[in-house]
DNA sequence: TATTGACATTCCAGTTACTGGAAGGTTTAT
DNA sequence: ATAAACCTTCCAGTAACTGGAATGTCAATA
């Protein structure tokens, strides 16, 4: 199976198949003698692993240790289920900070938009809201 | 004023304002005799601009534009609210997007408990559940 | 005076996860 | 014959820093 095929079957571009190769993600896979790489069931699957664990934001350095397990026959579902619920954690978090921020920049657009918009650097201009302290 | 004081006076590191004076975001300031940096009051009320966009994560672009209209004597305040105002809408995006994906990560570790965490690839195990399609 | 410590300078490299492009070789179809 | 559509490798760029090396300067202390 060629790279482009590998790339439908799996919904990852050639270039990011290549990058996970040289990433240490994907193993070097078999060469037909013409120089293509040779792929076949088995890197599908891996592949959707890591595509899968990516749509989930997991890291590479998170999936590279997961498959390692997998490589060593070690069952890699107690490794990826933490990270899962690490990672659920981690979003919560930033979901929180994120509210954060949009709350003030909506505060800030309605307070900036009471003020004039033509003075370039007197008190009245946004600008000295945004400026911290 | 040397660029240590500078950063305590904005909270920003000295490492951080080089790399903004070479990124085009602040000028190249004056030189001491000693080729140290010196910087004047106007520069720590530049820099607390650019920190508190930071802080509303607009980009190093988004700042660009804005200080040279500031440079250009016309008033950023415009322009600066577009961007505040851009900004809580990509903001409010991706928290629906984080939204979805811890829910979807907590629902998987919620599946994943039920599993056995000693199956290397069998059908049972979490992998599976992470593999797309 | 010698030396230590805390500063300063420049430059280079690494981070994350790709993406784009160049230069070239191969295969398939018309 | 030639064009389109593949494939290969390698290099560079993205965003916004951060760390480290090698070197220079200044102020205070032993």
């Amino acid at each position: 199976m060629k790279i482009q095929e590998l790339s439908q079957a799996s919904g990852v571009p050639t270039k990011t198949i290549r990058f996970y190769e040289e990433s240490g993600v994907l193993p070097s896979p078999a060469r037909k003698p013409n120089g293509y790489r040779d792929y076949d069931q088995s890197d599908i699957e891996r592949l959707r692993l890591v595509a899968g664990a990516r749509r989930l934001d997991l890291s590479l350095d998170d999936i590279r240790e997961i498959l390692a397990l997998r490589d060593q026959r070690e069952a890699p579902c107690r490794t990826l289920l933490d990270r899962i619920h690490q990672k659920a954690n981690e979003v919560a978090e930033r979901i929180v900070v994120l509210q954060r921020l949009e709350a003030e920049l909506r505060d800030l657009y309605a307070l900036g938009l009471t003020f004039p918009t033509d003075d370039v650097d007197g008190k009245n201009c946004v600008c000295h809201l945004v400026s911290e302290k």
